[in-house]
DNA sequence: TGTTAATTGTGACTGCGGTCACAGCCAGCA
DNA sequence: TGCTGGCTGTGACCGCAGTCACAATTAACA
């Protein structure tokens, strides 16, 4: 069991440069979870002192208004991590983190987690390049919320998506109101646009399978760059 | 001159943690370079390798729309600093930079920044830091977008702004313009919102130095989360 | 496979906030 | 100290997208 362990802490990015030995004993160190699906696994304001690891299902980072209504800031899935900037700053979680699917976790505490990135500077590294990256999409995000209309929201996220997955299909299985809640949007309007996107040729759905048909479309709809 | 720039370096709280000889030695790889008001000092998808600190001046971090409308993502002053993704990823500029006023800045390259980052665990923690700060503050203006109508996100930012000054009151003599920039709306909003605010007595304005005078009242309206 | 729940499609209505168009105003500098 | 350019205040107008209300469709699972 603990050598399962180690071999998936070997395919998460953050721990990539570690060797063997230490991704076992690291592996050591973890404790695992299971949350059913929908169950919140960490609620915003909480002080938080744990680091998750994704090892099955997907789980959503998100604001919630005052409302009620649902902000998505963020899906992780297998292998992606979330937690830590609590760990770094010692500040409460920033956000909410909700179960998409049962979700088998895996979760490290602040001291052994610090430990590590102290004494290593390829996991430190890899930290930093991992908040990078975060930033730069949150960035975006909030141009693309200033600059773009509801249509061109969308078919941003539609390239984002499909380059994560490497191919012209998104096998995500997303529903027009995550879809809503990830690019700020109501559901009816994400409806009515997905419909124009169809007619128009751009993508076509099947079973909520979406495959981007004319990307250059796409592309230019979500352009308000230079 | 050389004394002068480690004893600015020891202001900056990414090099929090070194001593004075290592700021030192650090000050002799900078460069100093001058901007004036206006001029762009970086742009958007250039390839990038080096960090910048602001000695004096401010900048603003801009991402501007195809239109030409600008979306401010953040402004900076004394002993902040701005170009360390480009350094971390060797991804290309996230946005453009663009001097505000008169600005002095010290410049380092990327290899001496990364050999000083592997080097000293402390300025790597600095810089984990000071990403996840961002990274929240980035998290935050999300929500806000979507969750909070343009009064909401003013009242939200005046209390920002506040709160990292100290006091009630807000010297940076921002412009409508500016502000619209930095909370996604038009200018014409918020002028109408600002009246508002001094009509209701939450702020005075002289000057263009805001003051809070019903904090209270202002944390309400900028209150969209549970 | 039938029943129930979740998701999607659409029309009607409304309002926030963007744009345009000026009219004062303040402020710096020549 | 007057002139010029940037800033602010306000009205008129209008369009994108949110909300509400259902109907139609699809998925989940017993």
């Amino acid at each position: 069991m603990t050598t399962t362990t180690a071999d998936f802490l070997a395919t998460v990015p953050l721990f990539a440069g570690l060797d063997r030995t230490e991704l076992q004993r690291f592996g050591e160190l973890t404790r695992e979870k299971f949350y059913p699906k929908g169950s919140v696994i960490l609620f915003e304001n909480d002080p938080g002192d744990s680091l998750f690891v994704v090892r099955q299902g997907r789980v959503k980072v998100v604001l919630i208004g005052e409302d009620g209504r649902e902000v998505i800031l963020g899906v992780l899935g297998m292998s992606e991590h979330f937690g830590e900037l609590a760990l770094i700053d010692d500040r409460p979680r920033s956000a909410h983190v909700i179960a998409m699917d049962d979700a088998h976790l895996l979760v490290l505490r602040r001291e052994d987690f610090r430990r590590r990135v102290e004494s290593s500077p390829a996991v430190a590294w890899s930290l930093l390049t991992e908040l990078s990256r975060r930033l730069r999409r949150a960035d975006e995000k909030i141009g693309g919320l200033v600059l773009l209309d509801v249509p061109g929201r969308i078919a941003r996220l539609l390239l984002d998506l499909s380059e994560e997955s490497g191919t012209d299909t998104i096998e995500k299985a997303l529903t027009h109101q995550t879809i809503a809640q990830m690019i700020g949007a109501s559901r009816e309007t994400v409806s009515r646009a997905m419909k124009e996107f169809q007619d128009a040729n751009w993508v076509t759905v099947d079973r909520r399978r979406i495959t981007l048909a004319d990307r250059a479309a796409l592309e230019q709809r979500a352009q308000a760059r230079l």
